[in-house]
DNA sequence: TTTATCATGAGGTACGTGCCTCATGACCTT
DNA sequence: AAGGTCATGAGGCACGTACCTCATGATAAA
């Protein structure tokens, strides 16, 4: 049974008379300012680490008299993922005034890795601590992930990884994971086999190519009785969507089940209802937003794959207190659990 | 576009010239010290809502050198859902001292209601400013909640609601629609209809009975091919899970789907992988712990429906602090998302 | 040796809030 | 009118950290 113990926090002055130092010494140390010689600066590292000194991240807010400044850049545009992921924001930034942080939004044009570039070479230490981003690979933005780490902004990404850059952390779900759940959600619908479409938004994109890799993979091995078609792409846009599983529906009178890994939902709804077999079809489609929410409901959709933006958001800010606590820290993030939503589940 | 906005947070100090009184004053006001004519206490409660100000918790906390103190009283036992909870609390514990919050947790023996209404006695303002617990629905556990509340310990549900107490908020998620989606997920495994067996651990405990609420009532508007057996309790232990379980494989050769909406599932699937049939029924269980893991590995279990412990904890921590805050405030916590987890998300 | 440079210590103020003491003046009671 | 009660104001100290100035002593450069 844990008893409360009454063990005091250990402070600056505990480190400092640990170390044989002054205060002023421990302060220099941990705000990395000059004047101390490497030796003394060990003595005070080896101290923090001998009685477990965690800063205190409100007080030092409060002597600084300034918030903790995060920056969510999100992509601009149509997708209704995006929009919600903002929506997430903007509810949270409430919230965390509370707690000393202060959350700007910057919507930048979707699939534009250069105007995305520019808003990161944008921030500086002095306004923004920490960013988080929704990026692509590419090799501007890589290049201004490093420089605005370089410059004291901490960046992490959101949904879609870096690997290769020097952001300090991803935030998101396992898309190959997601890729094997609606492969195994469909496989048990079909228990008589049948063909499967798969619908894609890009396959440039690497949330979209790690999907349809696990889909491929669990298919393959545990229901090898179900017939794949595609994928086809629709660029995450209603209209191309909307014609492509139109033509794939006329191609296809018995098609039994369909996997839509990217967005253009409210194409794939579309062409499903006019078609007049909604509900015939196992659909499987990605993000809880207007369109896949109005698909469950009508049954057009049977489940939807979901980030949950606002438990990613909430991740996100942690994992920045963390960040802002300890700057050199290695921050651990665990992939987000994947949202699984059916019409008895909405939220 | 949300810009940078330089407007200061407002302070004890702003509400002071508003309202047009000392800091003292105010300080009396926002501490409900005596001293204070209500006309005056009024002007200050106005100026509060007029230039909406918040009191800063962390400095709060800091001047009063003291932490946020957090109670969670969670069931003892053999249920490793409870333990799960547990740890959950124990690895948000770390973090949160960060915050200056101290978490403590109380296991009380399971099923056991004036053990936990003790429990709850024994807690003070001066130790504890809030509860968070896992109770059934006892007239002596209301009473202590009540109790509680009154003495100045803020009492939070969690896992199991308590409508009638003066508990301010519960966490925890939908059974109902828990219930609905299981029926959903079976209904969709078997498009060709059989029979479904129902087991439970006690249907007094109203988290069991909202599910199989949920579960008949989509099953019966959606599916009306499926032929329903049981339910039959296995009280959430695992030999007597075991046992009834072989009895349900035995006497319904045909068996085409399963779902206990309780716990004691390591019986589950032992009985389910002594019979030589794992695999060949559409298994549905509640709460991702060893045993559903292993089932879910194995193929004994196609889904599990989770609470996901770390959020909700996460959760009740977020409305504890919101409480502290400010204390009469109505607490609006949205149940929490229904995990649903197959092989291949597992986490 | 003298001077410059540097590492370090000592101590102050500030942040927003809680809590304390003491003084002042208004009102009520008799 | 004298004494009492009560509401309120003024101000200080504390919490843990940041950041500033100034003094002191050590070491290196001239």
């Amino acid at each position: 049974m844990n008893q409360t113990s009454s063990k005091r926090r250990a402070t600056v002055h505990d480190v400092a008379r640990t170390a044989g130092v002054s205060l002023a010494t421990v302060d220099r140390v941990l705000n990395s300012r000059a004047g101390v010689r490497a030796a003394t600066a060990e003595k005070v590292e080896a101290a923090i680490a001998l009685i477990g000194f965690q800063r205190d991240l409100s007080a030092s807010l409060l002597a600084r008299a300034r918030d903790l400044r995060l920056t969510f850049i999100i992509p601009d545009g149509t997708n209704e993922f995006m929009t919600s992921l903002a929506e997430a924001v903007a509810r949270r930034a409430e919230q965390a005034l509370t707690d000393r942080m202060h959350i700007q939004t910057l919507r930048i044009a979707a699939l534009n890795p250069d105007a995305l570039a520019q808003g990161l070479d944008r921030l500086d230490a002095q306004s923004c601590d920490c960013a988080i981003i929704v990026a692509g690979e590419e090799p501007s933005v890589l290049a201004a992930v490093d420089s605005a780490t370089r410059r004291g902004v901490a960046v992490m990404t959101l949904v879609s990884d870096l690997p290769g850059s020097l952001r300090r952390c991803f935030i998101g779900i396992d898309n190959v994971a997601a890729g094997r759940t609606a492969a195994s959600l469909l496989g048990r619908f079909l228990p008589m086999g049948g063909k499967i479409a798969i619908v894609a938004g890009s396959l440039h994109l690497r949330d979209h190519s790690d999907r349809l890799e696990g889909f491929r993979a669990c298919l393959g091995a545990e229901f090898a009785g179900l017939e794949l078609i595609g994928p086809v792409e629709g660029h995450d846009e209603r209209p191309q969507t909307e014609r492509i599983v139109a033509e794939l529906l006329g191609e296809h009178p018995d098609l039994a089940g369909l996997y839509n890994l990217g967005a253009g939902n409210a194409g794939l709804v579309g062409a499903l209802e006019s078609s007049g077999r909604a509900g015939n079809i196992r659909v499987i489609a990605h993000e809880l937003t207007g369109p896949t929410r109005r698909g469950l409901q009508s049954g057009a959709i049977d489940v939807v794959l979901d980030q949950n933006p606002d438990g990613e958001i909430r991740e996100a800010i942690a994992a920045a207190r963390n960040l802002a606590i300890n700057a050199n820290a290695h921050v651990v993030t665990s992939p987000s659990e994947i949202g699984i939503f059916l019409r008895d589940n909405l939220r």
